[in-house]
DNA sequence: CGTGTTATTGAGTTGTATCAATCCCAGTGG
DNA sequence: CCACTGGGATTGATACAACTCAATAACACG
């Protein structure tokens, strides 16, 4: 299935769904009410991500950019795999990358300022799909401010605020709307009040989602 | 292993370990920083909780009453299982379930008030641990104030009012300390801003943590 | 080079945090 | 059985971080 910016994956109604993103950039939205939408994952190219078809709220998979995906009803695919234990074990791993980086973020939303917030999605991010261009990390953001704020329980202006502090101390600088080139890394983790380096479970590899 | 109230599950060191409990109930704590705490998952008896042992923020199993806890290094335990198809699925089905009550919980963080939140954690809670008295649910609740502010993002001052609030509205009734009577649940549910009821990766079955 | 959308900046408001007193329960010991 | 006691809970007053509303500026696109 190729998909062009902006669009809402089709999937199966009323049941999860497992997406593989083959290209493109994503992101996974719950409904909490009119207007008020929380990202609850940013994916890019090569990710599964679990899309859930029932619960308190609804979710939705976005395109940021134009997309390949590959969609697998998931009850289907759960079933057609439960005596291979070399997918089960790969989709476990998955998941279990997913919650860790799930946990994360609850934490960050749950207790830290917006400030810290800033900081932990641009270490988040540069893990991701940051290229390394000597000491700075040059940052290509498929989403818009307020998907970012969406994603970190913020407000636009809270976020171009941010920006705005972060060029004044010169931890960052921007390139148009999408560009960031991350130029105190070390600093940005310190504000983003990390304890330690982010494990394997926040790189690309074996995503199942991204927070 | 049998631990008394309050007290923190010695776990192993530098490694990620999955904990089973056998009676009793837990908290999953994360430390983001000095006095700032988040609680990620409250756990009951019956739910495997994985423990993350590294990462950006440091995790704790913390006892909240008289708990039996069975503890497996995780590593090992998913070496040894790796093909063995029937408990991979379980892991993975378990996963599954903590992964959606923390996208729950991260919407909840993220973009609730604490009025929503408050009564999306009652309501959480009466599918774990509630028992149906008539029209009416009962809890007892076995964590603090402290510890349900911690899980929600909110202090316990906020926490406090917001019990005071639900009272006055005659949605809830409290004796003492821990019992929570839910007086009207389906306003609860509202309150909460649920779309629809919660699936089965709310209830207390097959599950890996709780949100 | 318009034109519409997204981002930035400013001013003022608000929900929740913080600080500070009580108050109330659950143990403990008399 | 009941006073004592200490930690948790409640309530009130105030502060502040982030939100809201509003106006301008910058970018991307045709």
């Amino acid at each position: 299935m190729r998909l062009g910016p902006g669009k809402i994956a089709p999937l199966p109604r009323g049941q999860s769904a497992l997406v593989h993103i083959v290209s493109g950039a994503a992101k996974l939205v719950a409904h909490a009410a009119a207007e008020r939408e929380q990202v609850t994952a940013f994916n890019f190219s090569g990710d599964l991500v679990m899309v859930p078809g029932s619960g308190p709220h609804a979710y939705v998979l976005h395109t940021l950019i134009e997309c390949e995906l590959t969609v697998f009803p998931y009850k289907a695919l759960r079933g057609a795999v439960a005596d291979d234990p070399a997918i089960l074990a790969r989709l476990l791993d998955n998941c279990d990358a997913a919650l860790s980086r799930c946990r994360e973020k609850a934490l960050m939303i749950g207790r830290k300022t917006a400030s810290e917030r800033m900081a932990g999605f641009l270490v988040m991010m540069a893990a991701r799909i940051g290229e390394p261009r000597g000491d700075a990390v040059l940052l290509d953001l498929p989403m818009s401010r307020r998907d970012i704020g969406d994603s970190l329980g913020l407000t636009i202006e809270t976020i171009s605020r941010q920006f705005s502090l972060l060029r004044e101390a010169r931890q960052i600088a921007t390139e148009g709307r999408s560009k960031v080139v991350l130029l105190d890394f070390s600093g940005l983790q310190e504000r983003a009040g990390h304890l330690a380096e982010l494990g394997p479970a926040f790189s690309s590899k074996f995503a199942l989602d991204q927070c």
